[in-house]
DNA sequence: AAGTTACCTGCAATCGTTTTTAGCGATAAG
DNA sequence: CTTATCGCTAAAAACGATTGCAGGTAACTT
């Protein structure tokens, strides 16, 4: 049996459907009661669609990420659906990466979401352009796409981080300190690459370029960046790696050629994970509250559906950690930089 | 400016709606150049809420799990969405182990999707009742609801796993083999443990029943568990741990005591993890595919979709891995067990 | 008792499509 | 010359809700 309509109700009850109507959405009404016992007894559930085509709104917000797999983009989503609490529901859509699925996603996506919490895969991504009609309201998480200027954005405090890593290392004693990139092309890629540098100098330490390789944010990236770092005639002693996979990588390429870490080579990785002090060395990384990337996302994409762009674009930066553990050697001093941001958007978050 | 309409494009070109909707479903029409054109220059759009008034669908699959930050449930998801295809886009709950959020997100669902893949976070969910009026179609994936028969689903062969699991350690001359196991009121806790007593009884070895802890999945349950372990007068010598998260927290529990892995406690844990074979000791598991079961459980799901139940209820099960690292001692024989499943289902998954 | 107010109701239009029905002109067949 | 067929088209009826408008009833006011 297909499902009760509102003109079902309405017969039953011996009223019109607008007074059924009327009473759903709280007006005061007659025969209440009676309604609300139709409403029962037919199992009556408001048809969504029809409210959404008569509304023009949907209810939903599309999350688009690389890949959900990425412990760090799952956290994000995490938060993003925790913030956007009963009134909106998550889409989710993973792109693996490819530029031209990420746009014919997103052009599915008009007309099927109310708002767009977007990592894209790549910075000159076309996909925005044909939303670029300003049809979809979008906040950016993470990178941001170079040519789209006016809209929001929720990054890490990147540069920060890679001064944060390289001041750390310094304090260890090391000078000849290498940095496993992301592509530069990329928000992160480059603001951590250029922390590295920024880092470096206020050392006074000087760049060896051969030390700056630009890699892709990939277990296998980080894997072949290290081994060639491995291979080098005057090898760095320490390495800060631009994220999670990558340090997976080069982690797996220093294991393979029985490099001792952190005696014969220094490392600091770029976000956490709940396996990180398990690891062999405990990791010290750079970290971040991807939870709350997600959740400040999401709370400003929602302040956008509501009010539209009557106010100018926010640029939202959450502050990183330097989280010491033991892969630089023992343990020293614990430093915080980057702006602070309110965390009381999200709710308790159990982690697991 | 608000979108263009059907109308809008059919006043251009001069014909009626109707032509441009026939156009639009590819059947032949007569200026149908024109109404690409006008189609292009108005920037048309069919407005997808209308589409779905119409035609009863949603495009839309829910996939219901506990927590997307659990990288298992994560690639479960990823699994799904590779396997939707163009056909379908995911909307995805994480319902955060709330019995109450997920029954009000399960009625949220019904009438905005098409179908569901459902990871109950309980059994004896409540949330079913609701929808089990037959209204949409589920496909449960690694649990099941136990009063809800005639539903699909897709497990893991857990049984086999526990199994297996005793049988390696037992191969490494252990006798007091512990058990951390999951809720046993949960399909996978229960059949894991049922699977350890099995392969302790195949070795002829009793069961010591304070061996075996029933604990709650998590990081922190591990945790206790293992500590409790460790304060028994005789302790075991190798354990079995139910799942990844409570793995996680066992290993934290015998870092903290200071016992040795594998010398003074052999371990294996369940579900592997890019990072498994990085952590100290690297981690012997049981392990299985979890995108296989996601994309299996959405490809019954769609199946189900297209045909209706006039099939009967599947009951799929994949095939459970021992993939040997050092956490238990010296590697020896590898072995398989459990139900072969064809993998042709998933596309290549760039899992990074 | 008449006038005012307050409150609730039904009617009908609307949201933007798809789909059914009937029709139209041209060609082919009888 | 009539009739059937073909290929397309326009008009209208859905799909299931919400909402502006006008009207009707009851309750107050004076």
């Amino acid at each position: 049996m297909s499902n009760a309509t509102i003109s079902d109700v309405a017969k039953k009850v011996g009223v019109s459907e607008s007074t059924i109507s009327r009473f759903l959405s709280g007006f005061k009404v007659r025969n209440s009661e009676a309604i609300k016992r139709a409403i029962k007894e037919l199992n009556y559930r408001p048809n969504i669609m029809a409210r959404n085509l008569k509304s023009g709104k949907t209810g939903m917000i599309a999350v688009v990420v690389p890949d959900v797999t990425n412990p760090f983009f799952a956290s994000v989503v995490r938060g993003a659906e925790l913030a956007a609490g009963d009134d909106y529901m998550i889409q989710l859509i993973s792109t693996s990466d490819d530029a031209e699925r990420e746009a014919s996603a997103i052009k599915r996506l008009i007309g099927r979401v109310d708002g767009l919490i977007y990592v894209p895969s790549q910075e000159n991504s076309s996909a925005l352009s044909i939303v670029d009609a300003g049809s979809l309201p979008i906040v950016f998480v993470d990178r941001v796409v170079t040519k789209a200027k006016g809209f929001d954005s929720v990054l890490a405090d990147n540069f920060s981080g890679g001064q944060l890593a390289v001041d750390h290392l310094v304090s260890h004693g090391h000078t000849d300190i290498a940095h496993i990139a992301g592509p530069i092309s990329s928000t992160p890629g480059k603001a951590r690459a250029d922390g590295y540098q920024a880092g470096l100098k206020q050392h006074k330490i000087k760049l060896r370029s051969e030390l700056l390789i630009e890699s892709d944010f990939t277990v296998f990236g980080g894997y072949q960046a290290m081994m060639s770092l491995l291979s080098m005639k005057q090898p760095p002693t320490a390495v800060f790696v631009g994220n999670n996979l990558m340090t997976i990588g080069a982690l797996k390429a220093l294991q393979e050629s029985e490099v001792a870490v952190p005696d014969q080579m220094a490392l600091i990785g770029f976000d956490d994970h709940e396996l990180s002090d398990l690891v062999n060395p405990p990791l010290t990384v750079i970290s971040r509250d991807a939870h709350l990337q997600g959740a400040l996302a999401m709370a400003t994409l929602l302040e956008r559906i509501r009010d539209g762009y009557q106010f100018p674009p926010k640029q939202l930066k959450v502050e990183v950690d330097l989280v010491l553990r033991n892969s630089c050697g023992s343990t020293c001093r614990h430093r915080k930089a980057g702006t602070k941001v309110s965390k009381s958007i999200l709710g308790s978050s159990k982690s697991s």
